[in-house]
DNA sequence: AACGTCGTTCCAATAGACGGAACACCCGGT
DNA sequence: ACCGGGTGTTCCGTCTATTGGAACGACGTT
């Protein structure tokens, strides 16, 4: 007796798993950059929800300080996420190595230096050091960009990454910007990120070259650290 | 018709909220400072809830990113908190100057400077610039402290931070070291955090006084940054 | 080989989440 | 002043979705 037909349609994103979680967590990822607080109203227009469900968890997200009500009755992330965030980072081997590795970089190129993970479709900025210029591409640490475009993008997103060697890209994820990335492995050769700088075009176009032979130098450097394999 | 005996006993932590979602952050408030990774037994043991219960709940975690599941099978925090961490850190209007703040703070006096937040009985620190001497207070961004100790923990706590001006405790928190703290306040007098050092003990009592004065100069700075009211 | 411990899957029962309706509220417009 | 549209909030019956065992296979140890 097979009825093929009251099948509840597994069309695409099978949501499997807990729905008031992921729901819940739906609330946070509302949030987005230079935001600092929403209100029910944007939440419930951005996530689907009803106000009464959403109302409901951002309660349980307060009790756990995930969420922090504003005095005028809006919502803003709460400290817990800041703490969770920090233990993440403390966690990865990376990490330690990381501010001396990127501060070394900034100040040879004089451009802003960082580390990006691949999560998903898109990568994340773990770690940055600023360009003392104040010309300079000003991203922040936790920044989310679309995975394929840009230098960093294309090491993480390549099938090889080994067989890229270090990338430079001149204004692909903003044609005002330019940069070059190459790969960092951690211990069995697994691909633990891409370490690059980025700033103005003609800044980095006039020193391609010499930029290239820095991150590389850079990228094999901070895979020592970490105990990886190079070749 | 007062009825005083059925009262469903509101005894203490009335667990309020979506269960669903409480459950879910108890196994991310599992992990803690150190721990890279933890077992499905050891999350277990920590959060008393069914390994069934709990590797549902991690599987809807994972498909957010906000755990990752290990090579070996453990289990680790994701980097969708790292990001949610940063979006709230940015969020933070007092951020911004934190940098520059602390960087002043530790170059003067040599020590860690450090800037914390009240979160329930804890305090959690937001921002710290470690001191150039090997010996020194190492602590870690997202470090979460119990409230009552150390100078920090007594601006925090105090029921007027106002009255307190700066403060000073030896071997509160730990008997090898020392600490001075301020509160930093925001716009409409609200406290913002506490603005600190912290180190070993004899080289904080050698330089009391003038770190002390320093402490209250960087506090009273970062108020006006931040355009706080300072009486 | 026998045991303990681990992670994993399955499913019926029911606790508990959902979502709609109804409410009080604050503004701005007319 | 009166209304209208927009807030945020509470309440409660329905039924869905979560729970928590039991049962299982795979390791590692004794």
């Amino acid at each position: 007796m097979l009825d093929s037909t009251d099948r509840p349609a597994p069309d695409r994103a099978a949501p499997d798993g807990v729905a008031a979680v992921h729901r819940a967590l739906s609330l946070l990822f509302a949030f987005r950059e230079g935001e600092a607080t929403l209100t029910l109203a944007e939440i419930a227009a951005r996530t689907g929800h009803y106000k009464s469900t959403i109302l409901r968890l951002l309660g349980t997200l307060e009790q756990a300080r995930c969420v922090e009500r504003q005095p005028d009755g809006s919502w803003a992330l709460g400290p817990m996420l800041f703490r969770l965030g920090s233990l993440y980072a403390q966690a990865r081997p990376a990490r330690r190595h990381l501010p001396t590795a990127l501060a070394a970089l900034a100040e040879a190129t004089g451009e802003t230096a960082s580390f990006w993970i691949r999560q998903g479709d898109d990568r994340l900025c773990l770690a940055r050091v600023r360009s003392p210029s104040p010309i300079r591409d000003d991203l922040s640490e936790g920044a989310l960009l679309p995975l394929p475009a840009g230098a960093g993008g294309r090491i993480l997103s390549a099938a090889d990454p080994r067989a890229l060697g270090v990338v430079a890209t001149f204004g692909e994820r903003n044609p005002e910007t330019a940069a070059v990335a190459a790969a960092v492995f951690g211990p069995g050769g697994a691909l633990a990120g891409a370490l690059g700088i980025s700033g103005p075009r003609a800044r980095i176009e006039a020193r391609a070259e010499e930029f290239r032979t820095l991150v590389a130098a850079g990228a094999a450097e901070l895979t020592r650290r970490l105990g990886g394999d190079l070749r």
